[in-house]
DNA sequence: ACTAACGACATACGAAGCGTATGTCAATTG
DNA sequence: CAATTGACATACGCTTCGTATGTCGTTAGT
């Protein structure tokens, strides 16, 4: 396996150029990224990204569909360790705040993902994610611990409150003091989809 | 008073400006608002424009800053006229989610308002109507209805629950069909920071 | 094995758009 | 009534995007 596949090697450039992205539109933000300019930090020119992605918008739609994944994965994850079907609705909204913290997630997913690409709510990405979130609640509903509202509505609003949540602790002064009244706000909310107050499911 | 004042004529042209703005901002984008088009349209050039607001997103700050305003005084106006204080929170949230269904509100406000001016949690408007959220939720507070919840915490995930229900609604095939069940879903959400369930303060 | 087609990427070109620097004319002021 | 100020227009340079064309290595067909 010396002989690197010209797929392996078109893969690799992909990567590269996902990667210079991602680090360009974090740092600079998506109008302010030159694609001139991150595609020669990788030995590269606006070539091999137009024939690779289409278009400016088709990079931006790449990386945010990785950041994505990966946090939709980890908060999956998170929820499986926690206890119970409620203890992991919670711990799922818990990491999605804390991932959000990071300025990365910030800038590329939260505040310029949304004008490039439109309503978040029709990414791919972020589908995948809700597609956890309504499986837990619908064990909730089968152990009917909840109340009986519309579960998709309810899944896609608890998933907002955490990106926004993230939003707001990220912008204010002394995030670490606001983090944890923040999580305490977001398990009071998502407390009111529960039929018994202060359940332990 | 048939003479009209050099401060009312700039005035007038700080007004044309803002409302060919949110015309083209809604319609365009703002990257895809041509500044050159959009003075044009009233008559007028980039000079104007660059005297008036230094630059294209001091434009986008004051159409923001003007379509947010109008949505905090409505949305508390629906809470006054609500009976009681817990019906207020609910009327103010359903009030924002159907505003934030136009279109002009949708692309200025929601989508490309973040990208370009930040966070929403830092803009002046937004601080304007989270203050009427704050004060009802302390009357709440006072009447001992609602649980020992950090108050401005919770109040901005709750408006920020309504704007981004409504980007879902209005993305959604059948906007018609889905408010009710997104306005339910926020009503049970809500409801989380009640002491007791289902009241009626 | 040799040639023809194809794919991946580079280079060259044209078209906007933004921001600024400069110009102009009316209105105010002393 | 002259001088200055302020509101806006015009002209320019710079950057950037997207496409059209070119090049070279690789694969396929015989």
């Amino acid at each position: 396996m010396a002989t690197t596949t010209r797929a392996a090697k078109m893969a690799e450039t992909r990567a590269k150029l996902i990667a210079a992205g991602r680090k360009a539109f974090a740092e600079k933000g998506y109008s302010g990224a030159s694609m001139d300019d991150l595609t020669a930090d990788v030995g590269l020119t606006r070539g091999a990204l137009y024939h690779n992605f289409g278009d400016k918008k088709g990079l931006m739609a790449a990386v945010v569909d990785e950041i994505d994944t990966v946090m939709a994965t980890r908060a999956h994850e998170a929820g499986q360790k926690a206890g119970g079907s409620w203890k992991g609705l919670l711990a799922e909204g818990a990491a999605y705040i804390e991932m959000a913290l990071q300025p990365e997630v910030q800038r590329i997913v939260l505040l310029d993902g949304p004008a490039v690409l439109g309503d978040p709510s029709q990414w791919p990405s972020q589908n995948r994610c809700l597609q956890a979130t309504i499986a837990t609640l619908q064990d909730l509903a089968a152990e009917k611990a909840i109340k009986p509202v519309d579960i998709e509505a309810f899944a896609r609003l608890l998933n907002g409150v955490a990106l926004n949540a993230a939003l707001w602790v990220a912008a204010s002064e002394t995030p670490e003091a606001t983090l944890p009244k923040v999580v305490a706000a977001f398990e009071c909310l998502a407390s009111g989809v529960l039929v018994t107050p202060e359940s332990s499911v």
